[in-house]
DNA sequence: AGCTGTAATTGAACATCGTTCAATAAAACC
DNA sequence: GGTTTTATTGAACGATGTTCAATTACAGCT
């Protein structure tokens, strides 16, 4: 066929990054291909390749709408209006929540390992700052007094390790006794670094 | 050919192994075939499937020798008998450290996700469970007088901390602002986290 | 209407992947 | 030396990401 323009360009970007994310929450990360999201909005894989650059190109849109969708539901969560450790554990709550529920959309924020000079885009880096933001703030109004530079690494810190804790629970790398849950096993984290914080 | 005999069956495990090794190391995750492997030992794929089962099963085993080494380095560090916090810090920088000489095997303990119910073998959720020991008796004899759940669960909760800090360094999703090291934020994370156990 | 130029879309082609298995060649046995 | 056994091969299959000449449909002009 020609030119049909039945959508447009832009168009077909949201339309292949939805299929694209059908796919992945149906069969996991393996099952994403490019004739299959061609094939699921109509289109051929000639198209697909018009509007992203490559695989991993719409791999990293789609890891994009991920943390859109992680940070929002994080800041709704915030919008509770907990205060101290409660506002953390609902931030750790919402986080672990997500990750269970859409495991292989979350999965995917990881798998991508960056090719060896392959950088990041920053619109990428900013969506990653927002989250980590969140987080700042939160531990920031929890631990009083202390200088913005500690809190700002105490953050990352902190969220590094509620990821990490994810992470080997999703993974099924850590199911060896104990049988904690995800969200116990983060509050513990959350009780003992912010005890620690506050002396 | 026919029969040759050059190696035993386990020879030819071991010799892929190594040469699975090798390309990793080389060129990443995304570098390892099986043909490659099979070129690289001087036989054909169809060896390599009479020894393993499928690549799935020779990059488990790989996973393997990498826990082996990574026990044994920590175990190292283990022995120049630190105690305390400072015995912590030596296993999480010898964890990092060897993260980090060996990344891009390191990464592959987490990059292979199980499939849907497909289960681990029990032999590599022993040599996870030895990791995890190692972190326990350490923690043990750091914070006394807990119950020994409580130790086991926290040790948990820490290295899968530590193993989040070493994720997002190692794969570049954390460089926004801040610019501490891994071996400091695990530092920040040990302090913290024994410090609020200790109360 | 008819012609023409432009641009959107296709799908066959290429190299490579994991995996299988009949065919083959070498050793072992009698 | 002939026969059996078995380790090893490599062609074959289906599926992958990616490319690009060929095709088709629309827009504008006469």
């Amino acid at each position: 066929m020609g030119r049909r323009s039945d959508h447009s360009r832009e168009e077909i970007r949201q339309l292949a990054l939805g299929a694209a994310e059908a796919i992945v929450a149906e069969g996991g990360f393996k099952a994403l291909t490019a004739r299959k999201v061609a094939a699921a909005i109509g289109y051929t894989v000639g198209t697909l390749y018009l509007v992203f650059e490559n695989l991993d190109d719409l791999v990293f849109q789609l890891n994009g709408r991920t943390l859109d969708q992680l940070y929002q539901r994080m800041l709704d969560e915030k919008h509770h209006s907990y205060s101290g450790k409660k506002a953390l554990y609902a931030l750790a709550t919402a986080y672990i929540d997500y990750a269970e529920a859409e495991s292989p959309r979350w999965n995917m924020l990881l798998e991508y390992v960056a090719g060896k000079d392959e950088v990041m885009p920053d619109w990428y880096l900013e969506k990653l700052g927002q989250v980590f933001g969140l987080v700042e703030e939160t531990l920031a109004s929890t631990v009083g007094n202390q200088d913005d530079k500690t809190i700002s690494q105490a953050a990352r810190v902190l969220w590094a390790s509620v990821h990490g804790i994810c992470i080997l629970k999703i993974r099924q790398r850590l199911d060896l006794a104990g049988g904690q849950s995800t969200g116990e096993m983060a509050c513990m984290l959350i009780d003992n670094f912010v005890e620690g914080m506050s002396r």
